[in-house]
DNA sequence: AAATTATTGTTTGCATGCAAACTCCATGTT
DNA sequence: AACATGGAGTTTGCATGCAAACAATAATTT
């Protein structure tokens, strides 16, 4: 019972979520929503699994993973690649992800107790402070505070599971869109609706906000993508 | 160049998706959809892998791949199991459900050409025939048919995949569901409804019916499920 | 007899090894 | 010279083996 030998080694396996496969797909999946690994690019196990300091193993488990969820492509035999998106299938993305957001506030309209508007009003003042620090990056991070905030108030833990798995998938692209000029401002406005909506329980108000909301970024991504020479939309690197 | 030669074991290996941990999580993934693996249900790595006369490196990588989707999960080291989701969860799957496939109808409605419209016609139709012959496995196999028709004229592959994937989740509790006493005969009825919309490109009713189409079979679980005994909700083997 | 510790067995996680298949380059043939 | 053919190297897929952890039972102690 001695208080440092309970503190070695052996406690460090005892974490539940400490398998190997499981922090590299955590490990992979970070980077390839943050863009470290770009879309299209080859994914070596051996390459992997050496930066790491593993076996190919728990490398191709958390690969595995990866694919199942759609960030990675494994064709045949052919090697993994970063999953590609085509233009069409983006836009697709932020459809589907104007209805999930759509939805969870419109929950979140009928749902929201107090610490739930608290956390939301509290969270967009927030925002609204950044906006004027002009930090891209850190308005992304409390940008996603606030849908957060929505997805807590709406009480759908599945829903929620989905909304995050479809945004980190569009992340790698989302970027290009936090960044454009104006679009900042813009977000702040529509939030406000949003909130407004949100606080006074009108549902069918929160929730058409909401998938506005997101329709906009996925129109700004169109004019984006729109604006750039062509064939730059291939090469994602 | 033997015709014969040619023809050998080295063939069988030329098909792109004959990885047998891609087999596997197909046949697994059936297994669990079918019901014949039931919610709940402990899943050994070893049991598998003699079942299936295979190593336990490939189910491995298979159930890795069924867990990122959700339709088993693995709780640390203490095993893997079928998932079994809650009955909030449940109702949260469906809600989502009904908000995909009250976009698809949306979409249909809009891009449907004549060639989707045919085939959505002919699928009813043939659905109709099978409700006078009152076969509850081929009613829900021809059901699946009209929604995949569905999608298919809404053109959004994306979304197409994501509603498939929900659908297999709910698919192990869906069928309690199908064959309740008047269900088969309101599904045709409502599908009527939303059929006559897409044929006529009325977009918010096409989505407004097939939205209600589903929020009433998630009303039907409900009710089924509070006409269980209590407890009966938990074990699910 | 109850509780705690030992021990055995089962199951998972990871590493290593091998073979098949793909890639690419070089050599050869027409 | 162009194309086909062959082979070396790389990379993936799978099997096997081992060790750590969990589970359960047996044994020992109080």
């Amino acid at each position: 019972m001695n208080d440092l030998e309970s503190a070695t080694s052996k406690r460090m396996k005892r974490d539940r979520s400490a398998t190997l496969s499981e922090n590299l797909r955590r490990s992979l999946e970070e980077m390839i929503v943050s863009g470290t690994l770009t879309p299209g690019e080859r994914l070596d196990e051996m390459e992997i699994a050496e930066r790491f300091k593993v076996s190919r193993t728990p490398v191709r488990e958390a690969l595995k993973a990866l694919a199942a969820v759609g960030l990675v492509e494994m064709s045949g035999r052919q090697g993994l690649t970063v999953s590609a998106v085509s233009i069409p299938t983006l836009l697709e993305m932020f459809q589907l992800m104007a209805e999930l957001e759509g939805l969870h506030a419109r929950l979140a309209a009928r749902r929201a107790r107090q610490d739930h508007k608290d956390r939301l009003i509290s969270t967009h003042e927030q925002l609204s402070d950044v906006l004027k620090r002009g930090d891209p990056q850190l308005f992304y991070d409390v940008n996603r505070e606030f849908h957060e905030a929505i997805y807590d108030a709406s009480q759908s833990e599945f829903l929620a599971d989905q909304t995050r798995t479809l945004r980190r998938r569009v992340a790698p692209y989302r970027r290009y869109v936090t960044f454009q000029p104006g679009r900042m401002t813009a977000t702040i406005t529509e939030h406000q609706l949003i909130l407004n909506a949100i606080l006074v329980a009108d549902a069918d108000t929160a929730q058409r906000a909401a998938r506005d909301h997101v329709n906009l970024l996925g129109d700004n991504l169109a004019d984006f993508i729109a604006s750039l020479p062509p064939g730059m939309t291939r090469r994602s690197a």
